[in-house]
DNA sequence: CAGTGGTCTAGACCACTGG
DNA sequence: CAGTGGTCTAGACCACTGG
């Protein structure tokens, strides 16, 4: 049974999509749509809500809601794996594996993949070097259910992105980019010092059955920079 | 007079910034906190539900609610203003206009802007505050020629990207991600010390016409991080 | 089982906007 | 002024989790 907030919100999205209701137009006030789903005022109301924190919709008090300007800027970029980026420069690659075990998920590893606390998990830990210099320690903890082979696989041969695509597509990602230093120890993995600044990315995939991996990135910050370009048009 | 919710918000914000709870804690239910505060449990739960919206807390059904690896994050894929970013997190914005002035272009400088070398640009330094605490040095370049009344501006009231977007209208960008470690005066400026991380973003903004301006955005590595989602299907 | 979060109701009073 | 969104209450029933 879908909650009927959910059934608000897909209704207005639908008229947004067909275009039923366009940029700037004013959609219906929340007793309207009280009255026309047949739901209290809260329903109603967490309906648009929600919908003005996706950026949506815009409301201003005493005059009503509209529909937001335009678009949702949809990503251009891309999961392009190290080593592709690295060949695709016609440099030399290559890869070590450090780790490749199974572990018990600390609490807040279970957290981040959405298993139960102190399930078993499966981590690898590799370090991606372009002309012999490290440029990436990938430190990933997989979700053994959808993929149970997954420490069996030959990494050198073939990146733990490019393995779990396989088995299970990948369908979505978040990442949060930060700037951090180094612990000691992945300071000695990627040859910098201790205060060589970092560009670390924590980045979580999705297939459509669930969360697969979570990965942290740890890149010196004078060797490697993400670059990304946006069209509006 | 507060409502009621944001002072919930903020006396949990408050704990967890002096370290009361920790991430990964959990904090109280929805009913001890409509006790502890006198409010309906919706109203609590509305403190806890904006939190766990903007990534300070995370909930699972059944077991309770906990606080999250907490920094905040902004999106990658939009160019939403640093502005709006801190408003949105319901938190306090300040700008303070360090420099704004009219300059003879560098030869690296009229290179990125697209200009003829030693010709004049604009050029302004604003600094970002989120809570009173610096969160973006931001360092900009204008091609005087899609923005003649560009220094004229009261950049207090409106950000050089609303204004820019306004007089000539946004249709790409490129940007560029690196962790850097800071300049002593950028250091002073962010109230940092010159060996903490920087996030530095270098934004190159097109209208139909051209290049509108360059910016290079300076963020402390422990105030800010940068968030995206994809998504595949 | 008791406790948690998830949804929902039918009211209330308020601040704000426009005509 | 009537209508809008903003906050809040005191209940209800549900699904889920852990012991």
């Amino acid at each position: 049974m879908q909650p009927r907030f959910i059934a608000i919100k897909s209704a207005l999205v639908d008229d947004i999509e067909h275009g039923r209701l366009a940029p700037g137009d004013q959609v219906e006030s929340e007793n309207q749509l009280a009255q026309r789903f047949e739901v209290s005022r809260m329903t109603a109301r967490r309906a648009l809500s929600e919908l003005v924190a996706e950026g949506i919709l815009a409301r201003t008090q005493g005059v009503g809601t509209f529909v937001a300007d335009s678009r949702p800027m949809s990503s251009m970029l891309t999961i392009k794996g190290i080593k592709d980026e690295i060949l695709a420069r016609g440099h030399d690659y290559q890869c070590r594996v450090v780790t490749r075990e199974k572990r018990v998920a600390t609490p807040s590893e279970s957290r981040w993949l959405g298993v139960k606390e102190a399930s078993p998990v499966y981590f690898t830990s590799l370090i991606h070097y372009e002309n012999a210099l490290p440029v990436q320690l990938e430190n990933r903890w997989v979700n053994p259910h959808w993929a149970p082979d997954y420490l069996k696989q030959d990494f050198t041969a073939m990146t733990p992105n490019y393995y779990l695509n396989q088995v299970a597509p990948l369908t979505e990602a978040d990442h949060v980019v930060s700037a951090v230093l180094p612990e000691n120890d992945t300071a000695e993995k990627l040859m910098i010092t201790p205060s060589s600044p970092c560009l670390q990315i924590n980045r979580r995939t999705y297939s459509a059955r669930g969360i697969v991996s979570v990965a942290t990135l740890t890149h010196p910050g004078e060797r490697y920079r993400l670059g990304g370009h946006l069209d509006f048009t």
